[in-house]
DNA sequence: AAACGAATTTCGCATAGTGAAATGGGAGGA
DNA sequence: TCCTCCCATTTCACTATGCGAAATTCGTTT
């Protein structure tokens, strides 16, 4: 790494943040270690500096997010006011679809969970915030890439496969409205989905909305004539509560 | 400094982070180094950071937290699950006794709010999350500094005036089962507040609840036969609802 | 006791991060 | 168009900082 502008140190610190998921009770050294890939010494060197900033807390010798983590975290809440505007009605959209409603944003080459709506009264697939889904192959992660701008597409220096997903994206959102992988090329057997991007101003970036489920619940038929649809109303709804973004454009 | 197992430019870039406030609409570099007392050589080098880590966005030269900073606020909130079981009680009593209602955490010398509920239908102070309010002279660091175990209050090497809170809170907390700093020794003369700590084991430190409203409309009797009480209560509730924590064995 | 696994400390070294100072860039005025 | 502020950024030389391999300590299991 030749950048003088990087913060090495930072990055890493941060990264040992991000480590943790919504599923974890707590994590060891050795769980952290696996999930960073840093050495043992390093850790011990940014846990205990965590712990000092109270961004990290200790019991025995599980860690867990501090207190410091949880005030950042009420500012960031409270400054992306889309999230809380959004609840209602995707919570009555996974409910009504019977699918798992999420928001998600782009974490490196994942989309990290960052809110989920689960169906009333029904059974479901269930994911937490904080659990990932890959950008590649996934509708989510289409959804991210045909929304994102060109200058920001092209700073991911993206590959043949991306260049054609995005496309792919972009074309059935100017037509539908959302985009979704089909069967055969999706990354995952045991979950379908369709999404939608968000073009959160406060972001810089889109976010995503999606709804998922099992294949089986969620064929193309349905997609194409149930969930989509009502997934694209809810998110063109909340477009016009906090007014229509730029930078989504060719999006329907 | 000579601690060799801190590191430094990880806690400076976390610095930089809590410098944004729930208020402010957009940091430029020069209120963050107005805030964190860096130089701007290295605000420069952390935001270039930050920025390419996901947890901070820029429009123009206004940043903000990015998406990064929301994922990992997601993750912090479901792990501490008790913010919204105390959700709806917290409400309720903000509306009942007529005062702001709020929880906060610590942050260095001061108490970071959290999460504020607003009465309904009346008008009040307001505060938001990412505000702060001195641990010294305030209800709520009073609260704090009581419901801080003993190793943990040594460790902040803390001075007389301290000691003088912490012991006068936890003879209230004793008796009454809630802390108020009254009028006179108060940091701030247009806020009156009762407090009470509640231990959050996965935090590893006490939370704050706590009501606040102008001094006129809480009067030490107010504060003494209906708030108090009612706060009181309403945590006392969510203790049992979480499990009795253990480490707040001197409060009523 | 012994043998493991996990966390922490030590320590010498390369370099990452630092701040002062110089440079760049954009908005506003004349 | 050309100044002039005011920020933000880059440069640069220095050294404190953070690094990892290896040694050590601490606890748990056999």
């Amino acid at each position: 790494m030749t950048d003088r502008k990087f913060a090495n140190t930072l990055a890493r610190g941060l990264s040992v943040l991000r480590a943790f998921r919504v599923s974890d009770d707590g994590l060891t050294h050795a769980k952290i270690i696996e999930r960073t890939g840093l050495s043992p010494a390093t850790i011990t060197r940014l846990t205990y500096t965590l712990k000092e900033l109270g961004f990290l807390s200790q019991t025995g010798n599980l860690l867990r997010l501090g207190p410091a983590a949880l005030a950042l975290a009420s500012v960031s809440n409270a400054s992306t006011s889309f999230v809380d505007l959004a609840d209602g009605a995707m919570q009555e959209l996974a409910t009504r679809t019977r699918t798992m409603a999420l928001m998600a944003v782009r974490d490196g080459a994942s989309m990290t969970l960052v809110r989920t709506w689960r169906p009333k009264g029904v059974a479901s697939i269930w994911l937490e915030p904080g659990n990932r889904v890959p950008i590649l192959r996934s509708s989510t992660g289409q959804a991210f890439l045909a929304g994102l701008n060109d200058g920001r597409f092209e700073a991911m220096s993206p590959d043949e496969t991306s260049r054609g997903q995005r496309s792919e994206g972009q074309t059935q959102l100017s037509t539908l409205g959302f985009t979704f992988v089909r069967g055969s090329a999706r990354y995952s057997k045991t979950v379908q989905a369709v999404a939608r991007p968000f073009y959160a101003s406060d972001l810089g970036e889109p976010v995503v909305f999606a709804c998922g489920a099992m294949p089986d619940m969620l064929s193309d038929a349905r997609i194409l004539e149930e969930v989509g649809p009502a997934l694209r109303d809810v998110v063109r709804d909340l477009e016009f509560k906090t007014g229509r973004p730029r930078g989504l454009d060719h999006v329907n």
